[in-house]
RNA sequence: GCGGCUGUAGCUCAGCUGGUAGAGCUCUCGGUUGUGGUCCGAGUGGUCGCGGGUUCAAACCCCGUCAGUCGCCCCA
């Protein structure tokens, strides 16, 4: 062995920002927590799949030009000059284009209403924030018909994705509820021409206020300032019943939000609003849409849930008409945030209930049974890994959060010995009916 | 992709108007014989983001570059 000074060349790690991880006490809280959105999913009868991480690129990019920027394509570090260029794969940025091309792909093989979730990472390539990744998790659920979806499936998605969030003591969550046939409806009426433009600046009203918003659909957009007024007192109205339809379009989103509302009446009071400005940009969203604020929370001001109805999103892979609606969980956005505020407590770094003390190499065997014993009655015991001081052991236990330390007799005849941790309290105990008090 | 701010130990930071690096926390070991968190002691750990320039001398000044961060666009 040289006692060269000659320093091996490390490469220093550091984290990749936009690609969160998480420290063994934070993974297991989000373990935790995707396990109850998955119970809440499947209490309500949806069913799990999974897409693969790409699908081809022609697929993803049929959204439309402003999401291509953020699109991350996969790519062999050495392509050969003779790969086909039609065939190029691509990062999926959501989870609703692959569920659509799914849908389209296994249409005979699906029952439906098809009523399904999924808990996967997508990639964007934008520029990363608290809450904005550029790799996250997202939880979709969706349910999608053919031809036509019963309007209570809006009401229910929304109760659904309530009560996974609810599950996770992440404070008070709001589900703000609109739906765009009003708003398209008026502007449609009073023949505004620019509906993209002008619901996309209206989707800011809370962030820049009401005045900012008028000036800019002024200024920018040219529209005059009774149809603003017109807009913005429609926008701002809470009172869905009282709005007095222009057209048949407003009527039908009148009818459609006011029966999702009275749904959700069994939601705590704070759960659920009507929120006409949230108009979800310029997506396929054609009817119900959500956003949802940590109430808690009210310095982070960006949705963590949200979604809404689509007419016949996988038109494109299929000559059928079949209308969904559906929300996404903003896992990671979630977890980040609610980290970031100290919202969440952080869990145990070790699973383990039970630490063994491995007294001597002469007593492995012995510790070894013990420890296979309190497995086999459903505890989870981890095996010290050296016969080192007691103390080591113990401290070894206290740093990983394990609770108890068992220890078994150091000498032949003597007696088996528990030390709570918690309690520091140390009593015998036999492995073959010992259990946590 | 565009604009503001910031890059010193694993983390949080100090380092005065340029004189070749420090603290706290973490980590490792020790405070004797079979018992943890506290306390005490010691130790490990830094191409001062990177490259160039000015200077006798640069962590500090200048230029460039990269990265991070906040805001914008957009969105979960």
């Amino acid at each position: 062995m040289s006692k060269d000074k000659q320093k091996k060349k490390i490469y220093k790690p550091k984290p990749i920002s936009g690609f969160p991880e998480w420290l063994p006490e934070y993974r297991v809280v989000e373990q935790q927590w995707m396990d109850k959105i998955r119970a809440v999913f499947e209490s309500y009868g949806y069913c799990s799949i999974e897409t693969p991480s790409v699908e081809e690129l022609e697929v993803i990019a049929a959204k439309g030009e402003d999401v291509d920027k953020e699109i991350y394509v996969l790519e062999r570090l050495q392509a050969d000059s003779n790969d086909k260029k039609d065939a190029r794969l691509a990062l999926h940025f959501d989870q609703t284009v692959p569920f659509a091309r799914y849908v389209g792909q296994h249409f005979n093989e699906l029952t439906f209403p098809f009523k399904r979730y999924q808990m996967q990472r997508v990639w964007r390539g934008e520029r990363p924030q608290l809450g904005r990744a550029r790799e996250f998790y997202q939880c979709d659920i969706d349910v999608i018909n053919v031809d036509s979806l019963p309007i209570h499936f809006d009401a229910e998605v929304a109760a659904i994705c309530y009560e996974a969030m609810d599950a996770m003591d992440i404070g008070r969550v709001q589900l703000r509820i609109s739906n765009r046939k009003i708003l398209m409806g008026l502007l449609a009426h009073i023949e505004i021409e620019d509906s993209v433009g002008v619901t996309r600046i209206i989707d800011k009203i809370e962030k820049i206020g009401s005045e900012e918003v008028a000036r800019i659909l002024k200024d920018d957009l040219n529209i005059p300032s009774d149809q603003i007024q017109e807009v913005l007192t429609l926008v701002q109205t809470k009172d869905i019943p009282s709005i007095k339809a222009l057209n048949d379009e407003m009527q039908e989103g009148i009818d459609e939000l006011s029966f999702v509302l009275n749904n959700l009446k069994h939601l705590p009071d704070h759960a659920i609003v009507a929120d006409l400005s949230i108009v979800r940009g310029l997506d396929y969203y054609t009817g119900t849409v959500y956003e949802t604020r940590l109430l808690d929370i009210p310095e982070f001001t960006s949705s963590v849930c949200s979604g809404g109805r689509y007419d016949d999103l996988a038109s494109n892979y299929i000559n059928k008409k079949l209308p969904g609606v559906g929300i996404s969980i903003g896992f990671t956005r979630l977890f980040e945030v609610l980290h970031h505020y100290n919202h969440i407590k952080a869990g145990k770094k070790s699973p383990a209930d039970i630490l063994m003390v491995l007294p001597s190499e002469k007593q492995r065997a012995l510790a070894s049974d013990t420890a296979r014993t309190l497995r086999n009655r459903g505890f989870k015991v981890e095996m010290y890994h050296a016969p080192q001081k007691i103390g080591k052991q113990f401290s070894y236990a206290e740093k990983k959060n394990i609770q108890y330390v068992w220890i078994p007799p150091f000498e032949e005849g003597n007696a088996h010995e528990v030390k709570n941790l918690d309690s520091k309290t140390q009593t015998e105990a036999d492995p073959n009916d010992w259990t946590i008090s």
